[in-house]
DNA sequence: TTTTTTATCGAAATCGATTTCGAAATAGTT
DNA sequence: AACTATTTCGAAATCGATTTCGATAAAAAA
């Protein structure tokens, strides 16, 4: 609480600054009898070692960044939660910043951060992101970058993401199971690989099922929100596909499509089962509630901190950058929007 | 993009570290020459000073914190995001942390970012929050405070808040112009200032139309949270109260009103009109949609922002901090839930 | 021309820790 | 007892900037 420093310590302790920034650092060349000494005192007086002196000398902040393409959005801030719930324990700082989906933003952050000598990047990418020499400049800079959620494969870095390709297919085989022979998927954009991935689940769960695969009933939602669900929903109606089923790449995505069924009166889910993905807080209370998955994103955010402890250790025996892709498990939650 | 120190710029330049770290902090005993000469090179280069260097001769790191009870929350999102895109611009780090409405997590995060030294702290309190020290404790330090949203009036420090009184004022007298003459409130707990005017509002709104108050009326939910309105409902229903209007503290406790509502087939809007508060993304996808108050949530992280560097100046000519409340203006956003 | 100001620069001290390296004391070996 | 090895400590160098203060040169005043 005052403004103690290691100076003062040592005074009152008889020692050295040494010596106790030693017992602090923990040196093995220090008593036993010193060291509790030290401790208790420190302890006692509530003296902290002032941030930045030791930071200069030691080339690490014990802050973490975290970009993120946006803000406002349940996953992420789960996944927030989760990182702060260990972050915190571990005595690390986090600063967060929003890309805002542009690549120049994210960029511009990246080097900012590394201005200022953070330990650690945390980044989902934007989907635009194309160019990726600014991650390669956060390892040159011996700083840990992990990715998550929206991960570029080529990188060397640690990644965690929750298996979307499997929770797809389930998700997918869901609909199937429950009787649906025409099953729509409204897709994201070609870069993402989550959207990807979810369309690739979409297909594995035809296959297995011996549905043929039909290009006409993915339509592909940029943006994935909620207009975007509205729109791909109202050009299947104007085409005249016909569909009983409909796995949407995001809740939003499903929640647009519902609102343009019901202004046609499609009911769901009599006429159309309807699953999304995110598990986003808003599911929960539309009528009707929609099926969708979970994505564990407190868990993630978990990982995500301990990945970067790992990578830490690593960096200090000198070893490369690890490469693991972390996949967590996924959990699809049915409710009314897809129940018979 | 380098690792460049102030030594190598002014090896290159021929001039002393002094010389070049003088340009960089406008000091007025350099020449226009020599100025400009180190500005090009600098930009050139891309030379940015170690930041924690500069913070242990300053004492100054650039970085803000702030706390928030909650992190998955619409409202406070909004508020972040704000903050952030002035604090980007303004070149200052935003280290985001949860008190969790843990009055204990609360006093914790307050000393530990003080031990980092931080700039300034912005803070919406817990509701449990009564013990006020730590909050003096930032001041003492030197360090400013920016209270928003959850504050305490008896604080000396700059403080965001929106007129909450008004705006329920404001949604209460919508009901009553509608038609609603026996008007429910669900409130807050007492602690929080925000709790207390808004039930205040409610009451001006009912003084200003001749409508008794009637306390009977008024529910208290302590976390305002989608089961606290199920059950302050459920308990309405079982008394028998004569009801016809909802004013609730929250979106989500109007929420959890309407699924009671919902179960005993009290139809919103046709029985009761239902307003509730924040505009939190939810209500435009709940049926029916709901009415509630937009609190300009990105104007208030802004202003946060704004009133911190008015802060910095006032503290730069020894002044006292200032004692400001800023009333932020709010909208009445009708929907479905309250259209007659 | 001499003296006083003013403008411009840099050497050195400083911020507050960490780390290196050597000294002193103690323990262990022959 | 003499010598080596091991503990335990602290003086001083270091991290990379900022700031103080004094030196020099140039301009202004006498």
């Amino acid at each position: 609480m005052e403004n103690l420093k290691l100076f003062d310590v040592a005074k009152a302790l008889g020692l050295s600054k040494t010596t106790v920034s030693k017992v602090l650092n923990n040196y093995s060349d220090v008593s036993q009898f010193t060291r509790i000494k030290v401790l208790n005192y420190v302890k006692k007086v509530g003296f902290e070692p002032n941030r930045q002196a030791s930071s200069l000398r030691k080339k690490e902040t014990k802050t973490i960044a975290i970009i993120l393409p946006e803000i406002n959005h349940d996953f992420y801030n789960i996944v927030q939660e989760g990182i702060l719930s260990v972050s915190q324990k571990n005595d690390y700082n986090l600063c967060v910043a929003i890309s805002n989906e542009s690549y120049e933003t994210e960029k511009k952050l990246v080097y900012q951060f590394l201005g200022r000598n953070i330990d650690a990047i945390f980044l989902s990418l934007c989907n635009e992101t194309k160019n990726f020499d600014h991650l390669k400049a956060i390892q040159e800079q011996g700083k840990v970058l992990v990715m998550f959620d929206k991960i570029e494969k080529t990188i060397n870095c640690p990644k965690i993401i929750v298996d979307d390709r499997k929770a797809s297919f389930l998700a997918t085989e869901h609909l199937i199971k429950n009787g649906c022979k025409n099953i729509l998927h409204f897709r994201g954009g070609f870069q993402p690989q989550i959207s990807i991935d979810r369309y690739l689940g979409y297909r594995d769960a035809l296959n297995k099922h011996g549905i043929p695969f039909d290009k006409e009933k993915v339509f592909v939602c940029e943006t994935a929100d909620e207009n975007n669900g509205f729109f791909a929903a109202k050009k299947v109606f104007k085409s005249g596909i016909k569909f009983d089923g409909l796995f949407a790449v995001t809740d939003y995505a499903a929640i647009g499509a519902i609102q343009f069924f019901k202004s046609k009166k499609i009911r769901v889910p009599k006429d159309v089962l309807v699953v999304g993905f995110s598990n986003w807080k808003v599911t929960r209370f539309t009528s009707p509630t929609i099926s969708t998955v979970d994505q564990s994103a407190f868990l993630m955010g978990e990982n995500i901190f301990n990945a970067f402890l790992e990578e830490k250790l690593l960096k200090m025996q000198g070893d490369q950058p690890g490469n693991k892709i972390l996949k967590l498990p996924t959990k699809l939650i049915v409710r009314e929007s897809s129940k018979i």
